[in-house]
RNA sequence: GGCCGGGUGGCAGAGUGGUUAUGCAGCGGACUGCAAAUCCGUGUACGUCGGUUCGAUUCCGGCCUCGGCCUCCA
């Protein structure tokens, strides 16, 4: 099989073939840390571990670059009025991050540079880049000479008249072309600064990725990603420097995942429909949460509803009720059953059309019958869907999990009893007290299923 | 205004030039003390108007409509 990848720069899906097969580089641009992940940060960060799982499959040696921006105007504004300091805010905003994405089943990436521990790096860069007359200084800034690069606007298939077209701000004076952009900017004493050749400063937005991804990928390397409002201008603006700086192609395909939107509108504070991952981990489990993301294909705009939410968890409820009810079978080694889930996945990580095969191996599972057609398809289950990230945890415990906080609901224990309570009940042929305890557990949001092997019971 | 991506059955959401997506919901049946779970069966789907074609939801064009980007928002 051959992975295939819609490519941002020739807008067509194309045949990956890597640099060096022996080991595949991709850097994906993450958080900047000076609040709380929401849901459309998640975004990226799941399909590019979902991609980073297949890449680890399918080549020997895969190095996954994911940054930390923690250097940046927002981050400066927030320590302002929190009037708590910068490395105090980037420093937790980064545990919490950790901590969330680790919730949805994300895999930690093989490096994770920071921009403040990079800074002699970028100087270097911008050094390189006004030697060779692609940058130039003024008023204390250093800015990038967009005219100088021939190919500028080839990611975001844009010239650079239609740029100047749609300039909807007002240009700085001490610019030559209104399209130039900074890569350092003047500090005054109160904000972050470090020591370069034009005065106290810190680096403008693009310019970190841009040295962070040669330090750790090298000049050109495979797959580059984030999520497609980040095309124009970063990437552009980073494609620039790089080719630039250092005469040497850059990323060879670049990947985009589409927006967020939530019930049918832009996410925005104003509209109050904004949600932090962890808003949403207090009420569902990180594979719902994490399910819902995959439910469609990373390309599309995807629309997160409490619907859709819910429709996920029901999904890996029946997946898991699968598995339980054959949790005394050994699961098999699948052999070809994860040809499909892997064919959907190499055509442009197609996750709706995995998951659809996910739905056909839990089918699968409960009709098997005979111990040996049950441990092979177990198996498959568990291997298609650990290839996704999914069907990590214990059965038991996602189908009793409850949410942590403003659970008034029954206790472990006390379920248990009623349960037995029933038990003795039906042995009794006193079917009157067992359905009046089955409805007292049902409204409690507890589900009973009575099989051959006894009662179970789970959290609805 | 410029550029870009969508509009698929009740809902979500893949895909395809002629043949079953898949899941949920609905309906019928099996199983069950009754249920639940599970299994079996079941649906007039492809925005609109034209064009190409033996045949288009799938290709091409117009239109309607939704959304995104256009200097620091994943």
């Amino acid at each position: 099989m051959t992975l295939f990848l819609y490519n941002t720069m020739s807008r067509t899906k194309e045949a990956f073939t890597p640099l060096d097969p022996a080991r595949v580089g991709m850097y994906v641009c993450g958080p900047t840390v000076y609040d709380r992940a929401h849901i459309g940060n998640a975004r990226p960060v799941v399909v590019f571990d979902v991609l980073y799982r297949l890449l680890k499959r399918l080549y020997p040696q895969v190095t996954y670059v994911r940054n930390i921006t923690d250097v940046d105007d927002k981050i400066n504004a927030r320590s302002q009025e929190r009037g708590e300091s910068i490395g105090v805010i980037t420093e937790r905003t980064t545990q919490l991050f950790h901590q969330d994405v680790a919730e949805l089943g994300v895999l930690p990436p093989d490096h994770e540079p920071r921009a403040t521990a990079h800074i002699d790096l970028m100087i270097a860069m911008i050094e390189r880049l006004i030697a060779k007359g692609n940058a130039y200084v003024a008023e204390g800034h250093v800015l990038f000479n967009v005219p100088s690069m021939q190919d500028y606007g080839a990611l975001s298939h844009r010239t650079l008249d239609e740029m100047i077209a749609g300039a909807r701000v007002e240009v700085a004076p001490y610019k030559t072309h209104p399209a130039d952009f900074v890569l350092w900017k003047p500090s005054p004493a109160e904000l972050p600064g470090w020591d370069s050749p034009w005065g106290r400063g810190r680096p403008g937005w693009h310019i970190e990725c841009s040295a962070m991804s040669r330090r750790y990928l090298g000049d050109t390397f495979d797959i580059h990603g984030g999520g497609q409002d980040l095309v124009f201008p970063h990437h552009e603006n980073e494609l620039a420097q790089s080719v630039c700086a250092n005469g040497a192609p850059f990323a060879r395909y670049w990947l985009h995942n589409g927006y967020l939107m939530v019930e049918g509108e832009k996410m925005s504070k104003s509209l109050g429909n904004f949600f932090t991952v962890r808003d949403l981990l207090d009420q569902a489990q990180g594979e719902a949460i994490r399910l819902t993301l995959l439910s469609t294909h990373y390309h599309q705009p995807l629309d997160w509803t409490a619907e859709g939410l819910k429709s996920a968890k029901a999904a890996l409820d029946r997946m898991y009720l699968a598995l339980r009810n054959a949790q005394d079978v050994q699961a098999q080694d699948p052999d070809q059953a994860l040809t499909p889930i892997l064919a959907a996945l190499e055509d442009d990580l197609n996750t709706p059309l995995a998951i659809a095969h996910l739905h056909e191996l839990t089918g699968a599972l409960n009709k098997a019958e005979d111990e040996d057609v049950k441990a092979k398809a177990k198996g498959a289950l568990l291997a298609a869907a650990g290839l996704l990230g999914l069907l990590l945890q214990d059965p038991e415990e996602w189908l009793k999990w409850q949410p942590q906080a403003g659970n008034s609901g029954l206790s472990d224990a006390e379920i248990d009893g009623l349960v037995q309570a029933r038990i003795d009940a039906r042995a009794a042929r006193n079917f009157a007290e067992a359905d009046r305890i089955r409805t007292v557990l049902t409204e409690s949001g507890i589900a009973l299923e009575d099989g051959p092997k006894g009662t179970s019971w789970r959290r609805g």
